[in-house]
DNA sequence: GAATAATTTTTGTTCCGTCAAAAAATGTAT
DNA sequence: ATACATTTTTTGACGGAACAAAAATTATTC
């Protein structure tokens, strides 16, 4: 009922009603790079599924349950680019990765990414952490 | 031209032939648990493609273009599989994940995977990861 | 307030992957 | 070799998400 797409429209959504306040169809085209014929008919679905509030040539906004799926679409987000930059990986290959990331992983694993995380900002952490990133330069060369 | 589905039918195909020599739709189907019908029309597709040897009602094997995008699938599976296990993931949520995420993620990240991995074979590394093994243990029952 | 511009919605099409049911081919008994 | 069982293919349909083009609405400007 509520696919990866509505999850990633939902989190669009979001961030644009927290820059100005609610959301136009252009702006939602835009941030997520579709046609604005596309916007209208998934706000349709969105609106059947309670998570937006809609009216026809309107500003768009969320409900709580939009809230709710878009904030824990952001939180899974940040946690996975987190991670992944902590292992090395450009911000913006993190970025990329972790939004299509965070709809497919389990919350076990995400779990283990949220730990793995706190634990780099350990003193212990921060220095196998850097040991990591030391072996990832030095190995290079043999390639 | 080569989607993610296509991709998970190869590797499918590709461990059926590696047990009994080639594949049968009725052992695709059971595999990916789709019906048989999804895999005729998937076959065609594959046949075009020119990642199968494919003819009406016989057996089905891979070319060279289908074994090689199967091993670069499966590896990238199996590198991410043992990635995660190595972070605590139980093996079944880390074969189901890494499942998905042979599919998405940049050569970058797993260009770390791979690092990690190794670097968790290392001496240190090995002692770098019992660390977190077990600052996961003891943070737990925060919750 | 009429004309024009920007935005949004409709409508009709497409692609992908799936399915169920019916038809065709193949395999296996007896 | 005839009847039955299994497997495979065809056919037609569906849902999801996207698009382009045309129509409708709202906003702006003179």
């Amino acid at each position: 009922m509520t696919s990866e797409r509505k999850e990633d429209y939902l989190k669009a959504i979001d961030q644009i009603v927290g820059r100005k306040g609610y959301a136009q169809v252009k702006d939602i085209s835009k941030e997520l790079d579709v046609g604005p014929s596309s916007v209208t008919g998934m706000l349709k679905k969105l609106t059947d599924d309670g998570c937006i509030n809609y009216e026809k040539y309107g500003g768009v906004t969320l409900t709580p349950l939009g809230k709710e799926i878009a904030n824990e679409t952001r939180e899974k987000y940040s946690t996975i680019r987190d991670f992944l930059t902590a292992l090395g990986v450009d911000e913006n290959t993190a970025a990329d990765d972790a939004c299509k990331m965070e709809h497919i992983i389990a919350s076990e694993t995400y779990e283990k990414f949220v730990r793995f995380c706190s634990f780099a900002l350990t003193e212990k952490g921060a220095l196998h952490l850097d040991n990591f990133r030391k072996y990832c330069d030095s190995e290079k060369p043999e390639k």
